[in-house]
DNA sequence: TTGCCAGGTCTGCCCTATAA
DNA sequence: TTATAGGGCAGACCTGGCAA
């Protein structure tokens, strides 16, 4: 297992120019992607915006990169497109800017004092929707997640950053020994899905849950579950709407800068919500074994069943 | 009303354990 | 060696409570 980094603090590394500089633990480096410095750099850690597992597909490893659900400054252009595009793709495409309606870490409330956050509730306000669908929706971003082994890829940007002979080239080596982990991105994302689903759907009839992913969460996603079974509902009324941002165009013909994220049409799922937990709780088979076999008495003892 | 603080949520970083 | 699974920790950010 490896990965090579894609970007650095908003810059991707497989261009030769410009030459990217490394950046020093300070405050007020401005992110990218949104309208805040880079809490990476504040904090210390090294400006890894996303990596391509085995040099190839895109996994994004700051939380900010995808869309970032910070309240309180103002939405960037960047975030504006994709949550518009996400906008255009659950609730058509001719719905305009001023009729989407958005909400930042949106409270919901579960029974005791425990409230979980919306990254996004996104609502279709024009007043003819051309949709099926529901006209809110908590939106829910994870573009990717982790990686494993993450003090290789830091050592590996110290080597860069020491280097006389800086390159974008050194920065977007292979880094072996590091693997992403689509498992504890959907491990951490898995609660929050049923919960916030599950209180959407009990607000009422008009409400759905959209869940942005990236290419390998997506992947994984469908390849632990057997999806077959659930109905097409994209020209009905989906209460589930599962989508897929990737790169927007091959490696080569990218300018310098941040890598173009789009839609990716072939992996688009809209269905029943209900549906959806179903086949997900399904994934297990009977196991007698796990319920047979040697056991240990509290007294110490073995005992077969 | 304002400012401070504690606590909660979310998520990336780093690590270990285990099995194939 | 690699893949998978999971735990501890830290930082950013937010909310609610409380005192001034």
């Amino acid at each position: 297992m490896s990965v090579t980094i894609a970007e650095y603090l908003g810059k991707r590394t497989d261009v030769n120019t410009p030459v990217i500089t490394p950046i020093r633990k300070q405050r007020n480096i401005p992110c990218h992607f949104m309208n805040a410095p880079c809490d990476k750099i504040s904090r210390g850690d090294k400006p890894i915006c996303s990596v391509r597992k085995n040099g190839k597909t895109l996994w994004i490893v700051c939380r900010h990169r995808l869309c970032a659900t910070t309240k309180n400054i103002p939405l960037s252009d960047y975030q504006k497109n994709i949550l518009l595009s996400v906008a255009k793709k659950v609730f058509g495409s001719s719905i305009q800017p001023e009729n989407v309606l958005i909400k930042r870490e949106a409270p919901m409330h579960v029974s005791g004092r425990s409230t979980y956050k919306a990254d996004f509730v996104m609502v279709d306000n024009s007043s003819n929707p051309s949709h099926m669908g529901p006209r809110k929706a908590v939106l829910e971003m994870q573009g990717g997640g982790e990686t494993s082994a993450t003090g290789n890829i830091t050592r590996h940007v110290e080597a860069w950053a020491r280097s006389r002979n800086r390159s974008n080239q050194q920065l977007s080596r292979l880094i072996s020994g590091v693997g992403t982990i689509e498992t504890n991105a959907w491990r951490r994302q898995q609660e929050q899905f049923l919960i916030k689903g599950r209180i959407a759907m009990q607000t009422g009839s008009g409400c759905g849950i959209i869940f942005c992913v990236g290419t390998l969460l997506y992947d994984y996603l469908l390849s632990r579950t057997n999806t077959a079974s659930l109905r097409d509902l994209r020209q009905h009324n989906w209460t589930l709407a599962l989508l897929s941002f990737k790169e927007k165009a091959p490696i080569s013909a990218q300018a310098a800068g941040p890598i173009d994220l789009v839609l990716d049409d072939t992996r688009a799922l809209f269905t029943d919500y209900q549906a959806f937990v179903r086949v997900i709780a399904d994934v297990g088979n009977p196991s007698p074994d796990t319920f047979s076999g040697a056991f240990e008495t509290l007294a110490g003892r073995t005992v077969n069943l």
